[in-house]
DNA sequence: GCAATACTTAGCCATATGGCTCAGTATTCG
DNA sequence: CGAATACTGAGCCATATGGCTAAGTATTGC
């Protein structure tokens, strides 16, 4: 169970980005081609790249060039990851708030 | 509407490192002092305490020291900011979904 | 075919990050 | 009081990150 570390890493490292997030956000309304997404950030082509590469090597979106235009999808199905951590992280908490409420349960059985 | 990105960004920042989501992890069951925490992890104390200040600034935990013991709790609540941002994500995502069935819709309705 | 378009590669640079040690400071315990 | 404990602060260091330019490759349109 979540030795998915390195893959959570490299989701959280990807996301933890103004650019990349927005990126998601625009690639959420539909497929597009990276100049058409540069378009929208104040920075050069190369380093916008390098944006769609971290977002595609981590596996949030992916990437086809046909003829000289790549485009880029947005791959829904790995934002699940995030869903699968928060609900481990609940289950924790749920677990503890549940010793607790046994502690006191046991506290009020043993004091009469 | 998401002029959250400063925020966002510190918890993803945050988690976006095994040792961070590892404490995260401990405070899941319980708080624990900053040594007790440091204790399940192979680097110096100092090295350490910068991971929980991290964690600290972006909300994801509360500190209070007590004499010489700095105690470490988990701040449930911040993690809310990270379902938020997904469900907004999800939000578009269904948009979208929405204009597609409705551009077949339509497409059906004018070829008889 | 030649120019414009759309990336792509290479490499530079400044800053940020995550680790370290060493030397404090403040509490607690015998 | 003096030693042990539990951080805390300062500062060093290597690597990673996010930006840039300049030059290259592959397609497309006239």
């Amino acid at each position: 169970m979540a030795q998915y570390s390195a893959e959570l890493d490299g989701v959280f490292v990807a996301l933890a980005d103004p650019t990349r997030r927005a990126v998601v956000r625009h690639l959420g309304r539909g497929p597009k081609s990276v100049g058409d997404l540069a378009r929208e950030f104040p920075m050069a082509l190369p380093s916008f790249m390098k944006h769609v590469r971290t977002l595609e090597t981590h596996g949030l979106i992916r990437t086809t060039k046909t003829g000289r235009v790549r485009t880029c999808v947005l791959n829904r199905e790995r934002f699940g990851i995030l869903d699968d951590w928060l609900a481990e992280q609940r289950r924790i908490w749920e677990e503890r708030t549940d010793r607790l409420e046994q502690f006191v349960t046991d506290q009020e059985d043993s004091t009469p």
